[in-house]
DNA sequence: CTGAAAGCGCTAACAA
DNA sequence: TTGTTAGCGCTTTCAG
């Protein structure tokens, strides 16, 4: 009464050992590792486990601590940024792209504070729900690396500036697009060039701002006002008031936003202040979304890998719960794309 | 030698037991029904699992039937959709904003084919990996229905017709707003109204194409031609160029697009035809990407509420999963918004 | 090469 | 109210 039932239960490896007229532990070992089994039977099970349409139980699995095909990825932001933030789909997209083909499943948390975050790294690897992570976000004295090395757990951090963990990292390169622009803006003759960055803890987003203030500074220009504020419209718009109510000597000529939603804020702020750009005012975003070159007028901006951020993440990950000793850095190079909000071209 | 250890290990039920001098089985049950316990020593057991930091494992949990905090979304498409497509990183937006607050997390695994498909969501499900479904992208005799009913797996279906299944169902309902729009386009004289919508196999689509066919008709108008194509820009080009191919007598005024992306590649080719856009051919959209109001000229476009979709599709299945019977049928109501892409008001 | 058996951490039925 | 025990489906020794 117990085996058989109704047949409306999914065949365990039991009944496939049955069918194959040996032991769970030989079909177990037949179809792992494929030792300790003459290729006979081995076929012999193989057929089994087919005609039943058997395939292992995560769960059981898991309970013997091996990996389940799953990648983690925990994300301490508003579950909003999604609809907004031209980041995450885009990286998202890049990740499925790979794990679509390796048969692996992402298991994504979105998580209100620091707390809950650790929380959730150490029980989804505690207990090998995931078989490791992809970390984003990395800001200044992050605990992350330290708890998931104490934990043991794969990880790939992305999006972070090369050696700011032990971890495989995958950079997103700017720097040579953002002195690019600089330069640009120098060359068109502007001497006071702001910055509007995102969170300052973050490190891409103090990373970026460091490339800009030495591409300034590498041009003999003291560098202009900087703001900061979120990676959104409103941020934007938000951080182009505080630099348009500064002193009329601190007032830039050129803006180089830190995403480009940041610049399109910086556009009605601008365009409602009655200054034209790039005619008073260039200005430049970062990220390149699609709406960017629909702009108006199109917006000059560095294009950034987010894509390959995320399906290098995946690959290297993947890699690394295969063993492979995987590549400590890696580097995606931004773009810098010239558009009218820049000025004219000399 | 087996207990004790170095210390590095999760603390396990047995440990909880042990410390708080009850079994395993008195720890279960405090713990999860929280009945056949004395207050006394569910007490004792609540604190001795606090102090030792303990958290039930996940895979002995799903190992006796026992749901894990997981939902599954298992989705037939390329994984490039999240980087381009309008809905999906809104929809995943609205199911992580309801999901963040109840420990829940998400499992997302893009398939390539039908048979994956099929396959994927039994083996989530038959493991109990996932302890439901979100189904999208419901198909003109979609097996899915039918299988995760024979699979008893609780499950909510997201963006299809009333009706399409006998699951709880959330339908994207836009009938009034594309008669809307229908009309205004009849109002500002055009005769001939065409249509460009995505794979008729979907049951959104085949929807969509409905209403906008049945507002034609009630106007006393003959439906224009009727083109398809992938949700894209390149989809939405091609499309309109197989319509500027027709002949002159069937050449509409005015288009509704499926897809804001659709009408922004329309755009282009009726712009390079030398078609001026009110002025030549009227155009409309569906999705209210950020982009639809920033194009040139604006777009007009039936706006779609995306996130709402996953945030009520999640809302629902939660609910099933804690036993509440869901809704059968919930509706949210598309929004007609008119901008220069359709022409100046009357 | 193969079978038998212990055990992963937990739940639930059964006794006491 | 409690303790005891038998699994859940699998992996992995350890004998044979």
């Amino acid at each position: 009464m117990t085996a058989g039932k109704t047949g409306r239960k999914r065949p365990t490896i039991s009944d496939v050992a049955q069918r194959a007229g040996v032991t769970k532990g030989a079909v177990s070992r037949a179809l792992n590792s494929g030792t300790g089994v003459s290729s006979g039977t081995r076929e012999r099970i193989r057929q089994a486990a087919v005609e039943l349409g058997w395939s292992p139980s995560y769960a059981a699995r898991a309970l013997n601590g091996k990996p389940l095909g799953t990648i983690g990825l925990v994300v301490r932001r508003s579950p909003e940024i999604l609809d907004f933030d031209a980041f995450f789909p885009s990286f998202l997209s890049g990740i499925e792209s790979v794990l679509s083909g390796e048969e692996h499943a992402t298991v994504i948390r979105f998580v209100p504070d620091a707390q809950t975050e650790a929380a959730t790294y150490e029980r989804l690897f505690g207990d090998r729900f995931v078989d490791g992570f992809l970390v984003t976000d990395l800001a200044v004295d992050d605990e992350r690396p330290e708890m998931l090395d104490r934990l043991g757990a794969p990880a790939v951090v992305v999006g972070a500036p090369e050696g700011s963990s032990d971890f495989p990292t995958i950079t997103n390169d700017s720097e040579e697009a953002i002195r690019g622009l600089v330069r640009r803006f120098a060359e068109a003759g502007h001497r006071r060039i702001a910055h509007v960055q995102g969170d300052p803890c973050m490190l891409h987003a103090l990373q970026r701002r460091r490339h800009w203030e030495q591409a300034v500074r590498d041009l003999d220009l003291e560098p202009g006002p900087v703001e900061y504020g979120s990676y959104t419209i409103v941020g934007g718009a938000e951080a182009t008031e505080r630099i348009l109510a500064r002193n009329d000597d601190e007032r830039p000529t050129a803006v180089f936003y830190g995403s480009d939603l940041m610049a399109i804020g910086g556009y009605s702020v601008l365009g409602e202040a009655g200054l034209d750009i790039p005619g008073d005012v260039a200005v430049a975003g970062f990220d390149d979304i699609p709406l960017a070159s629909f702009a108006s007028p199109p917006l000059t901006t560095v294009r950034s890998r987010h894509r390959a951020l995320g399906s290098a993440g995946a690959r290297i990950l993947l890699d690394m719960l295969k063993g492979q000793a995987p590549p400590l850095s890696t580097m995606l190079t931004g773009e810098l794309c010239l558009r009218e909000s820049s000025g004219q071209p000399l």
